[in-house]
This record gives C-alpha cells, structure tokens and sequence, in this order.
DNA sequence: ATTATTGTTGGATAGTTGTCAAACAATGAG
DNA sequence: CTCATTGTTTGACAACTATCCAACAATAAT
C-alpha cells in the first residue's frame, strides 16, 4: 500500500484548487467520489467520455491541488477526496462546489 | 449609464466561475470588490503588478463568467460584483472562496 | 479645439492545457 | 512463465491563456 506524493495540509492552495475544480471532467470525478467515496481509478473514470490516459492526467491534477489521494493497492489504485484537509483549510468550499453542481437551472 | 454584456443569472456556469477565481489576479480583484464595494477599474486594478490591458481583459473573463457587472457611467467605468446573483445560484460558493482568500496559513 | 483621462482592442509571444494514441510498468491470474 | 488488467508516461497537437506594448475610442476638462 503505496501513497503517491501529495501536498500537505497546510499546502494545499486556494487557486490550485479552484483550478483543479474548474474543468467539468475533474468536477464529474470530484461529485463521484463525494458520492460514492473511495473507488479505483478505473471507476472513477468510467463513462466519462476521456481516454483513460487523460483521466489518469485528471487525477494527477487533483491529486496535486490538493483535492484528491491516491493508495496503490496491489493491482488497484484507489483514490478518494481529501474531505477533511480541505474543509480544514477552506471550511464550506467543498460543500458549495458540490450542492452548486447539482444546480440544473 | 450602459451595461455591458453578461450572462443572465440562470446561465452562470459553475465550472466558468471556478476558472474565473481560479487566477490569482482576478481572486484578488474579487477580494477587493467584496471588501470595498463597487469601484472603477482604475481603482481595482491599482498595485496588482499587471499592466492596465491585462487587467482590461481580468474585467473581461470575470464579466463573462458572470461574477462581475460593469456600467459605464460618462468617462468611468464602475465594475462590482453580481452577489445576489451568484448567492442565487450557487449559494455559498462565493462566501466560502472569499473567506478562503483569507486563510493564510 | 486641444489635451488629458479612462479603459478596450489587436498583435505578438511564451507558457499552459486537454486530448488521444502508443508504449510502458507493475501486478495478479491461469 | 505467460497473459490479462490497471494505470502512468511520453509524444504530438491544437486550443487556450496571461502578459505586455502600442494604438485606439470615448469622454471630460481646459
């Protein structure tokens, strides 16, 4: 069980993350793993319209915002979102991107 | 008095408003608006290190996205954020990035 | 009318980004 | 060992972006 390098805590910047949550592939991914919460990156990239290389292109972004953490698991790598680092340093970002995504009208 | 062009407030995308804060420059131009109200573009583009026209153009991607409004009043222009609008449609997003902004550690 | 102020536009440029395809690496299964 | 699965990396490419400078447009002041 491997994690792969990842900024800490008190690293992890406003506009990186914005960034990272900006692109409405990266958005998909982040509303799947608040759902559904930890899953491989194979799941998390399903049905998502990209080449597997450009998905795994969207974890590397996440994953170095700040937003997201990956562990290899033997064969698996599973990623999920770093809830409580981020409402540690940005209380309430997270949430509202997330209700906001949900906004049809 | 003329307004400038900008998306109607059912159409605020969320990903373009995340891209819009997601620059230092226009984060800040925001910050300043939230914190002083409606200004000039003189006056919110002062001390930001970056030339008038890229700052024209900050106005402009800002505009686009909806998180800011422009009127035009004789030889001033007055630019302020669209709060209602974005707390309508996105509630909280924009609360929990200004307060973000303000995290230093 | 001439000049100064305010802000935008167009061109140029260097850097970044999202995407796919192909090749690769690591691991587990037969 | 050989093969299938999982995911990354590299290269290529087109599109976009942030920036500056210079020129322009609109308006107000003298």
């Amino acid at each position: 069980m491997r994690l792969l390098p990842h900024p800490a805590k008190e690293d992890i910047q406003l506009t990186e993350v914005l960034r990272a949550l900006a692109d409405p592939v990266r958005l998909e991914i982040v509303v799947r793993l608040a759902t559904l919460g930890e899953m491989t990156c194979t799941a998390a990239g399903d049905h998502l319209g990209v080449h597997k290389s450009t998905a795994s292109h969207h974890y590397r972004a996440l994953r170095e915002a700040g937003v997201i953490v990956s562990k290899q698991e033997g064969r698996l790598k599973y990623i999920s979102l770093r809830r409580g680092d981020l409402d540690a340093r940005f209380p309430g970002l997270l949430d509202s991107v997330l209700s906001a995504s949900h906004a049809t009208t």
